[in-house]
DNA sequence: ATTGGCACTCACGGTTGAGGAGTGCCAGCG
DNA sequence: CGCTGGCACTCCTCAACCGTGAGTGCCAAT
């Protein structure tokens, strides 16, 4: 059983190792730490923490390293979140002055995070599972092309340039738009997806042309509606990555893999429990189901009201924790006001 | 001055030396080349050639290395373009079927080149230098909130929405929408820019209400069309970079950098010069004053009836010139080719 | 339970030396 | 005059070696 006393040198040798990326030993315990003990009792505790597999040695005399669970026991107990220093604070909110629109705001948002921690900063459009379609609207840009345009009442804007191959009056589109919105306005983007399936089944009438069309829109909506799905993401900072790549023992082509495909990094911020503070950390391997092996991933829930989401930072397993979990909170709350504070003028 | 067989040398090197990323001694050519001549020989050629620094010894008693120069001379004089197999063009082709969406087009063709070619690749946007407003169109979204929406006749869309406090029924809506369209539909992105700034300076009398509301959309409008005016970039297989991390001496930090910010790459992509089928090289330290000066980027111009724009590959400077041109060609006309479909439908 | 002492391990850095790839130069040859 | 074989030379690479020092595990003493 690890004691104590125990626990306090496994904080030490995470935070020290953290900081100075060199295998810490006894000696530099001691040093650095005001234990009161020797360093043979040091060593001792080392010795049982290796034992529960928390921390672990490079090599035979050589400094120890946390492991992944040691991370995992610092983080769960030992890690109290840093509070932001004012500076950091100004700073953030000197990034989110203003914005309205919500690309905005995230795009904003994502950029502070990375500007802040020196890490890949993720975060998550508002989910769609309690995104509802508040508008559906048409535009004809002339020579039988029509812009198709769909917003939920998150904010987010879905639009394509459909080809209808022909010109309509403004009853046949009011007809169309009306058509359309009543299908889908206030259902929620799976429900919307549902109803044009069977939409076009029942409406397979080619004769009429403006039916021909809206079959063409339906399915323009269609596409608008499947990109709501997929949970999308903005990301920032991942040249961060080249920075610390010598804290990925492998390549970190993995890393630029999942940024890229994002999907990857979704299921993974969307499988990671929160504490009740909102805020999680995946630890290394962890995340190797992701083929993230090396890396961690710490998030905050934010805009608790309605349609939460997450904001994130993907970093080396060895990462400041700590200072981390306090900025992804920070900025989460940020980005919550802010987006309450719309709700207020809606 | 190098002789007609001096050349075939450095393209033999360049050839070997992009193979197999070593060095390449004399005997290594002798042995993979039918020179017909001794070892002796082609070491007097190298010798020239190095003077001309063309190539260049790693260290004493090692094979030679080309030059940025020499991959210059390479690429203007001793490249031929590579066809590509007919199973690169039904990949080609298949990527590219049926999009209508100029964002789709793009971002296929993205997709299309980078794994056609395990570099990074990059497709601009048509130029905003000739891109016209074609439509402008506001979308209310209730509480205040306007989607604020502004076409091109290249296919961008950019929206965005605006908070401008207030409802407004149809008639005031059509008025702002007409006054929009009328001061901005068939001029170009710059003119209409200048236009709304002199507008704003005009009407400056906030008394009547539709007249604050227009302002407040005005500037909306300006946000989306500084939006056009960056020419922005469609990227795709960054991850690569990490795979061919070792073909880059330093870091390839300033690479995902530039990457990110897009800017770089755009005025880098804007200042190289096309030959007279649309290609272009940029390579090695020719890229200095952008950072990027172990890298290289190929392009070609697509779309040569309007706005046209080009289609490019980032890489390092060690690259297969011969296939990254090919390909980048073939995928460019391919593009052009759709393009031009949709024109006719225009 | 804690500590000082001590023998032991092993990574790290520098040195040395053999091997080998590749060069530059030169004299000879067609 | 261009080409060639020969040869001495350079210097990188690799492996072996070794001293140093950091750090450990263990133990007897407190």
């Amino acid at each position: 059983m690890v004691s104590e006393r125990g626990l306090e040198v496994l904080r030490a040798i995470v935070q020290d190792y953290v900081d100075t990326r060199e295998p810490v030993g006894s000696k530099t315990i001691v040093d650095r730490h005001a234990f009161g003990v020797s360093a043979a009792t040091i060593r001792n505790d080392m010795a049982l923490l290796e034992d529960e597999e928390l921390i672990v040695a490079p090599h035979t005399s050589s400094g120890r390293i946390p492991t992944d669970k040691g991370y995992r026991v610092f983080v769960d107990h030992l890690a109290e979140v840093r509070p932001l220093t004012p500076a950091q604070r100004t700073a953030i909110s000197s990034f989110l002055e203003g914005p309205v629109d919500l690309d905005d705001a995230l795009s904003r948002t994502v950029r502070a995070l990375t500007q802040l921690t020196g890490q890949v900063a993720i975060v998550q459009y508002p989910s769609f599972e309690r995104a509802n379609v508040s508008h559906v609207e048409l535009v004809q840009l002339g020579s039988g092309r029509m812009l198709v345009i769909v917003v939920t009442d998150t904010g987010r804007v879905s639009q394509r340039v459909s080809n209808v191959q022909d010109e309509f009056d403004e009853t046949d589109l009011g007809r169309m738009r009306a058509e359309l919105s009543t299908l889908l306005v206030g259902r929620s983007v799976r429900d919307g997806l549902h109803r044009i399936e069977t939409h076009l089944a029942l409406h397979d009438d080619p004769t009429k042309p403006w039916d021909a069309a809206t079959r063409v829109l339906a399915r323009a909506v269609a596409e608008d509606l499947e990109e709501f799905r997929q949970d999308r993401l903005v990301l920032a900072g991942s040249a961060n990555l080249a920075k610390r790549e010598s804290d990925f023992r492998g390549s970190i082509y993995p890393l630029l893999e999942a940024i890229e495909q994002q999907v990857t990094l979704v299921r993974l911020m969307g499988e990671m429990v929160a504490d009740e503070h909102g805020l999680a950390a995946s630890i290394g391997r962890e995340n190797e189901a992701f083929g993230l092996a090396e890396a961690s991933v710490v998030t905050s829930d934010y805009d608790a009201t309605g349609a939460g989401a997450r904001v994130g930072l993907l970093g080396p397993t060895r990462m400041d924790y700590p200072t981390n979990l306090a900025a992804v909170r920070a900025v989460a709350r940020y980005l919550t006001r802010m987006l309450e504070e719309d709700d207020t003028s809606r």
